[in-house]
DNA sequence: CTGAAAGCGCTTACAG
DNA sequence: CTGAAAGCGCTTACAG
């Protein structure tokens, strides 16, 4: 590739002046520019975004972290989170770094990403990448609220407490006294906040949440485990209704229902705190859901990040509320 | 951020010396090893990776281009073929940079990209990125196969042609003689390669597949297209089976039937090109589908790029074939 | 085993 | 409007 260098002399000129027009950061008179962009263009010159990066010390990308389990399956909340981060960042003109790895094998453990920041998912309790990161200087924006709280972290997440209390009020209002909750994965903070919500729930309405109908998402995909819990309790423990991690899980409810001949909803009502609202839209019946508006937390969380870049004072945190959206897979009482 | 001359001169050694006990290139003393590992680790130091890429001329880190939809909506095939780049990637030690833009908007028209290389999705007919990374020396692969052929491009694909050519066959030889077909988006090969195969299968049984039976994906998300499809068609064409490019689609060909009274598989057939193991065996009835295996394109992908990277006179071709699992969706008359 | 120095390809005050 | 030179933070022959 030819460089810098190999422009400004063949255009008889300073690499300094080359550099002016490309960057445009101090003007260039017409007759120059054009000579320097013709020979350019001959030589097939494009800067190099690297040796920029390291003279203006930004490199113009973030990274974006999402541990995965070991089989490597995103959930869609993942995509759309994703899909998110990258919009904003692409209209900032920022680049995104995706990283999967587990904790543990977290590069920055070894050397400086070439990212102006990141942004971590599933935050879990008192993560040790957090404090790594900030000791090195790099800008940090959660998706999840940390645990312990702290104040002085940006972070976007969903009002998960209220909305699984509002979930479990709906439920308890309509009639159901039993709820079986298909959890998230029991070391999550949203597993925490959502049960407490639920909790909050069963109080107001003078009942209580008992541990049996509380279950945690573990080791098999979404469908499996909506699947399994269904044949593992149903009928020993009393339940009426159901909600669910995500809508893959429901997916494994309504599957078990169809095989043991349970009517959804007549005999059993499920709600998924979703995150794909066009599978529980075709889903059969319609699944009754929260939505969970994953793309809205991504392209805020890169708003954030960006403005922390930019101005490494700010800390601010956003919380993006849960719709609760009433489709046909709940048994209404009153 | 602490530098390797900070280290250098705290710990009264060379910044060669320093650069040697963190890269290991070079042998070093026991002591002065020790000595500039305590002091890098009370400054708080950690190398910087965007000029080391610049010394060796090296990123470690590889561009995966996903151009994208409007809507911005990637399909299960797009998650798990980025899971295969990851992980492959990540094995082998490089970063993934995820780029989502359209094909007008590439940053590489502007800069070199900080990468090592590049793994290009849905090529069209006459990619122009093609011959632009040709021309900036940027090692390329592609998943899907060049149009024109060419044989000096590495590429992944599946075996479409003959993937539709079986299901077709499958389906004629099971008494169906009239086929509705949710193909790709047509300016895709894959559409073009699946028509082919199908259309090999009809003339095989001395039928012929009819224009207007061939619908192509567009501005939807993929089950209204499958919703729409069967709402406009049916009665009016006549067909006892389908053919969907995803899952999702089939989902919506499966809302449509219920809506309209259609039994599946008894009066309409289903076969999905899948790309969503999981969904499609827990839809009702459970699917019949045609497995991508788009977590081994991505491996396979990137395997080849690294493989580039480190020699760039290789070119190779991997086909994966499809498999088709069969399940419930479809009836089988002999 | 270690150091001094040139080089990777840019940007940016400073000077004119 | 333009140039010369130092600097960004590393690596790597070369020399000892």
């Amino acid at each position: 590739m030819a460089t810098i260098d190999d422009v400004a002399k063949m255009a008889g000129v300073s690499k300094g002046t080359v550099s002016s027009v490309f960057s445009k950061k101090r003007p260039i008179s017409q007759q120059v520019t054009e000579r320097v962009l013709r020979v350019a263009q001959e030589l097939g010159y494009f800067p190099n975004h690297l040796a920029r990066s390291l003279a203006i010390k930004r490199t113009m990308s973030i990274g974006l972290k999402i541990p995965l389990p070991p089989d490597g399956t995103m959930t869609a909340f993942d995509t759309q989170m994703i899909n998110g981060v990258i919009k904003e960042c692409t209209k900032q003109g920022y680049r995104v770094v995706l990283d999967t790895l587990p904790e543990q094998e977290d590069p920055t453990m070894y050397s400086q990403d070439p990212v102006d920041g990141v942004i971590l998912l599933n935050p879990r309790k008192n993560d040790s990448r957090i404090k790594r990161y900030r000791k090195m200087g790099i800008h940090l924006v959660l998706v999840g609220r940390p645990d312990p709280h702290d104040e002085s972290i940006s972070y976007v997440d969903n009002n998960n407490t209220e909305a699984a209390h509002e979930v479990g009020d709906y439920l308890l209002r309509n009639g159901h006294e039993s709820i079986l909750f298909l959890n998230a994965a029991a070391d999550m903070t949203v597993a925490q906040d959502r049960r407490q919500g639920l909790s909050e729930a069963y109080r107001l309405h003078g009942l209580s949440l008992r541990d049996e109908c509380v279950m945690y998402y573990a080791h098999t995909n979404g469908t499996d485990y909506g699947y399994m819990s269904i044949l593992n309790t149903y009928g020993k423990l009393s339940y009426t209704a159901i909600i669910t991690d995500t809508d893959r899980v429901a997916l494994g409810v309504l599957r078990a229902a169809r095989e043991l001949d349970i009517k959804v909803p007549e005999q059993l009502s499920v709600i998924a705190l979703s995150n794909d609202a066009i599978l529980a839209q075709d889903m059969n019946p319609r699944l009754t859901s929260v939505e969970l508006s994953a793309e809205k937390l991504g392209d805020e969380a890169a708003k954030l990040l960006i403005e922390k870049i930019n101005d490494s004072s700010v800390h601010r945190q956003v919380i993006i509320p849960a719709q609760l959206v009433v489709r046909e897979s709940c048994s209404v009482f009153c």
